[in-house]
DNA sequence: CCCTCTGTATGATCGAGATCATATTGACCG
DNA sequence: CGGTCAATATGATCTCGATCATACAGAGGG
């Protein structure tokens, strides 16, 4: 009877009333490539959970420059936390692939925070694990390009598999550089045959390799 | 009877047992500036809270200088918060003055977040707000140097006032630059009247000309 | 009181990567 | 099927900030 984004968290143990009530509020949402699901500034009036295709979350630098803080993909949980502290959203989303979400009220989330402790709980869990992410990406930020990209595609891996679906330019926004650096450098990467690459698409066809790059650099 | 901590975020609204168990918890623990509360990689078996003094979360970055990822002060609430999700702590503590910390059993913590919808509501909050600030911090990462150091003396303003007890050293550890860099670019700032410097010291005669200067940048 | 260590200061040099320019290729669309 | 636009590619500069070197001042300690 769930829908399966019932089933995964930080829904997995609610009680069967308090899903019915977020499966009545819950409404599904399509867009295509390209399309904003919210802005950068707007009042957080929903939660999002992606069901299909995955998320950029995108903030508007110093220098004009688009930069994708973080990724959303359906296996990992909420997006559009800012709902929780009220605050207006920090990021943009835009949907990096034909995408479908599911949308939940605002209100009715933080209702079910402050009444369930178990799903509360489970929020706590889940933020804790983006806060810690966060805080990795923000250390990468200051490491070489190279290895920026190389843990940008490690990450992508977790969420893609193997065969990611990526163009240079969204790359280059992860990793906070330019297209031009975005470019060379993976050709870089597949001149050393640690992946290979095509329109829109880059596959790891040695991630091990890419991962001991880091590491090596790393002490 | 309750100290001071227990009546703020996020312990604000706990029923008055919790509070008590908490209270029995709760140690106080004390350290010199320069001393290490905890460290990077370690498991997480408590969270603090600062009662005096400041508190750095650093991490080694890829070059092997530090990063100061995230501060603590009196007044927000808790810090080692990879303790709620069970990850090895990220960064390591490092008292920055004469430090009183409180610190609390993780599972005790826990088993309140668990219990408590109103605490771990509380928690969620106290979350969102500081993963909202560290996506911020993590997009000024990648602005010139000078805006990045504008906006870690702001930080600082808001957790100390006008007057800040920083070293060159600590500034260009929160900013993610060098100790010469630091130096170079706050003397710029000072020539510019925007403060002035002593030994171990900063004060902001400007921070509205300072905060303009970063809001200037961001067009 | 001298010695040492840390904080502050400033110059000189170098390099990673941004920027600017230009070209080619594939996708989509009327 | 030609026309337009995005993605990919690569070369040529230029600049910001890291790095290296050196110096001096204040704080603390025996």
């Amino acid at each position: 009877m769930d829908t399966p984004w019932l089933q995964q968290d930080p829904f997995r143990r609610l009680p069967v009333p308090a899903r019915a009530v977020l499966n009545r509020a819950a409404e599904v949402a399509r867009y295509q490539a390209g399309e904003t699901v919210f802005r950068e500034g707007e009042p957080p009036e929903s939660l999002w959970v992606v069901r299909r295709g995955w998320v950029q979350l995108v903030m508007r630098t110093a220098n004009g420059k688009g930069l994708t803080v973080d990724l959303s993909t359906p296996d990992d949980g909420l997006f559009g936390l800012s709902a929780f502290c009220g605050m207006s959203y920090l990021t943009s989303a835009v949907a990096a692939t034909p995408l479908v979400v599911v949308r939940l009220p605002a209100p009715v989330v933080r209702q079910l925070v402050a009444a369930q402790a178990a799903f509360a709980a489970a929020v706590v869990r889940l933020f804790s694990r983006r806060f810690h992410h966060m805080a990795e990406t923000y250390a990468t930020a200051f490491a070489p390009v190279e290895l920026r990209i190389a843990s940008v595609l490690l990450r992508l891996e977790e969420a893609f598999g193997a065969t990611l679906p990526v163009t240079r330019r969204q790359v280059a926004e992860l990793a906070g550089t330019t297209v031009e650096t975005a470019i060379r450098v993976s050709n870089r990467l597949r001149r050393e045959r640690l992946l290979t690459m095509r329109r829109g698409e880059i596959v790891l066809v040695d991630s091990v390799g890419l991962s001991q790059k880091l590491r090596a650099a790393a002490r």
